[in-house]
RNA sequence: GAGUCUGUAGCUCAGCCGGAUAGAGCAACGGCCUUCUAAGCCGUGGGUCGGGGGUUCGAAUCCCUUCAGGCUCGCCA
């Protein structure tokens, strides 16, 4: 379906064009003095100097033409040359009906959907969840939802890491503690037992332990670098062990996903991209990209327009060792082999911008990547605590995902329970479902790459610009479209055909005016890559929605045509709530 | 030192590919529940858009400069 701004820019376009002027100057906008008008055109303004003319005539040229035209309710040209437009009540509403039957809303779906690898997560293998993955998963998971929304064909790669040292060190770690293991009898040829011989809690221990051990213990930390090599090198105990903490880990990060609502396509592995290694270090070496210097082997990345010298990008070390620039480059290899991505993009810490830059020229320079394969950093800020620092527990530790979550949905259930007398199980799941979108709406309503306050009293207040009063709008439509289905007896199908009117007062017209940026704003945010953008449409929306509900008797509502289009026009509203949370990643309960 | 990002109301943030009077929320103050969920709505006060130049009919937005802070800067990831 067309647009909105499209359609009311081909009327001024060719307005502009019946008054002599070129058509290029009737672009349309959305209003920034809504107090005046709903859209605007400053083409006149523009076209003053091509012309030698003095705006306000051109305007008022181009307002003459459109005097009578059906499109608007008025038209309007103010000095120093602006147009300003209100949109006819009639246009708008068979906007909103036509936007109505469209189960997409009025997006319209890309026309070639591109293939696009989102790299987000960042977990490792082992390593709880702490609140530095927040981020990564939140930002990820919605930019895929968008990306997907639009008609991509987008997937999402959790890409583990589960390569490096840390499993030399619980190896070493699990050698000591249980030597009688098969998995460290060199002799042992039958098959290793099924079971793991650790739970994810004891794995989650004997890290950490290990980790703190090796800094003060020099032959721990030989020890576990030579199991991390081994088991590079394939010794079958070691990797039947690597196996069972890939399966343990994986269960437990998928249950913690799940509690965020986010999950992946793939879950591949750093380890996956290693058989890729060898023919990428040859091929490098061979096409001349790759030469040493100081012992090492690098790929030059520098190139002229460079405010500042780009350090190469190393491939393998002085002692010949690959490192995370190996594997990355090798996974795009396998990447580009398995799925030909048109776009991969990397949710990752912005403190690795100069990285990925090496990574991605590389990429580019050896063509490993397609001509046209878009490579894109999506660097997100740091999540601070109130003091504007990185977030802490209260006595200064890294904070695990899982107790953060848990403590603001204790934090909401206590709060539901505060304000309504509810069962309590029913109470648990609501209290987990606002806090989800408390958390997420927090994050995600900044700005990516800034560094952000993760203030836990704000984002469980549930005032203002926050998740919680999203989904409070949401109950109340969803609450009195229910009261209207009992009154009437009317079913989802017949509630879905009723007809939206020509909007009589001002907050039912700011309401579906409100509606038509869906699509400006999903457009937008993809464009972008940027969710924070449907946060503010959807807040915006909100308050658009209570402000009319506040003015607007709709259940009593006695002219029954009136009172089945607010009902169209709420639920209408609650499609594009409901959608556009979605695409946030997260979603809303019945009754709050 | 070099590069890069950030600096907008007391606080947390939008706006930044140029447009009219710079917007929200929180906090402060004042109204609105016998009526569809008051986790709401309406209103008041509060800003030299870090400073200084420039480009432009027009600058928070673009350019230069300066100050302050964060981050990054080949054998970590």
């Amino acid at each position: 379906m067309e647009q909105i701004l499209d359609l009311l820019g081909n009327y001024v376009s060719e307005a502009f064009e019946l008054a002599g002027y070129e058509k290029d100057l009737g672009k349309v906008t959305i209003s920034n003095r809504p107090d005046l008008c709903e859209y605007q055109c400053n083409g006149a303004m523009a076209g003053a100097k091509r012309y030698h003319k003095a705006p306000v005539m051109i305007a008022q040229d181009v307002a003459q033409v459109l005097e009578g035209c059906d499109a608007f309710e008025s038209v309007q040209a103010v000095p120093p040359g602006f147009l300003n437009l209100k949109l006819s009540a009639n246009l708008l509403a068979g906007y909103l009906n036509e936007m109505k039957e469209d189960p997409r809303l009025g997006v319209p779906a890309v026309e070639q959907g591109k293939t696009v690898i989102i790299d987000y997560g960042g977990a490792n293998v082992a390593k709880p969840l702490h609140v530095g993955h927040l981020r990564s998963a939140v930002i990820g998971e919605s930019v895929k939802r968008i990306l997907r929304f639009l008609g991509h064909h987008t997937i999402g790669d959790v890409h583990l890491g589960d390569w490096g040292l840390q499993m030399g060190l619980i190896i070493a770690q699990l050698h000591e503690e249980q030597p009688d293991l098969p998995y460290f009898d060199e002799n042992w040829t039958g098959a290793y037992p099924e079971e793991a011989p650790f739970t994810i809690s004891e794995l989650e221990q004997i890290y950490p332990q290990a980790s703190k051990r090796s800094k003060e213990d020099e032959a721990f930390r030989a020890e576990a670098l030579k199991a991390t090599e081994q088991l590079q090198h394939g010794h079958r105990g070691y990797r039947a062990l690597w196996q069972h903490i890939l399966d343990v880990s994986c269960a437990d990060l998928k249950k913690n996903y799940d509690s965020l609502n986010v999950s992946f396509e793939l879950w591949k592995k750093e380890s996956d991209a290693q058989p890729y290694i060898p023919d990428l270090v040859d091929y490098l070496k061979r096409e001349g990209y790759a030469h040493l210097d100081q012992g090492a082997l690098v790929v030059d990345v520098a190139e002229e327009s460079d405010t500042k010298k780009i350090p190469p990008c190393m491939i393998l070390k002085s002692d010949g060792a690959s490192l995370y620039n190996t594997t990355d480059l090798a996974t795009i290899v396998m990447r580009m082999e398995n799925w030909k991505p048109d776009h991969i993009i990397y949710v990752v810490d912005k403190r690795q911008d100069l990285y990925f830059t090496q990574v991605f020229r590389c990429a580019r320079k050896a063509k490993l990547v397609n001509g046209d394969t878009q490579l894109t950093f999506l660097g997100f800020g740091t999540m601070n605590g109130k003091d504007g620092k990185p977030f802490k527990t209260r006595d200064g530790g890294v904070m695990r995902l899982e107790n953060l979550i848990a403590d603001i949905d204790e934090e909401m259930l206590r709060k539901i329970c505060e304000n309504h007398e509810a069962d309590p199980e029913q109470a648990r799941e609501t209290a987990k479902t606002v806090a989800l979108s408390a958390i997420k709406y927090g994050d995600l309503s900044n700005q990516a790459s800034k560094d952000y306050v993760f203030d836990v009293e704000k984002f469980t207040s549930f005032e203002g610009n926050t998740g919680p009063y999203i989904l409070y709008t949401i109950v109340r439509i969803k609450s009195i479209l229910r009261k209207y289905q009992e009154e009437t007896g009317r079913s989802d199908e017949a509630l879905a055909d009723l007809k939206i009117l020509a909007p009589a007062g001002e907050s039912e017209k700011a309401l579906g005016l409100s509606l038509t940026g869906f699509t400006p704003a999903v457009l937008l945010a993809g464009e972008e890559l940027a969710p924070h953008k449907i946060c503010g449409y959807i807040y915006e929306l909100a308050n658009q929605l209570n402000h009319f509900y506040h003015e607007t008797k709709i259940l009593t509502e006695s002219a029954e045509a009136q009172r089945e289009s607010y009902i169209a026009l709420l639920l209408l509203t609650l499609r594009v709530l409901e959608c556009g949370i979605d695409l946030l990643g997260f979603f809303a309960p019945d009754k709050m």
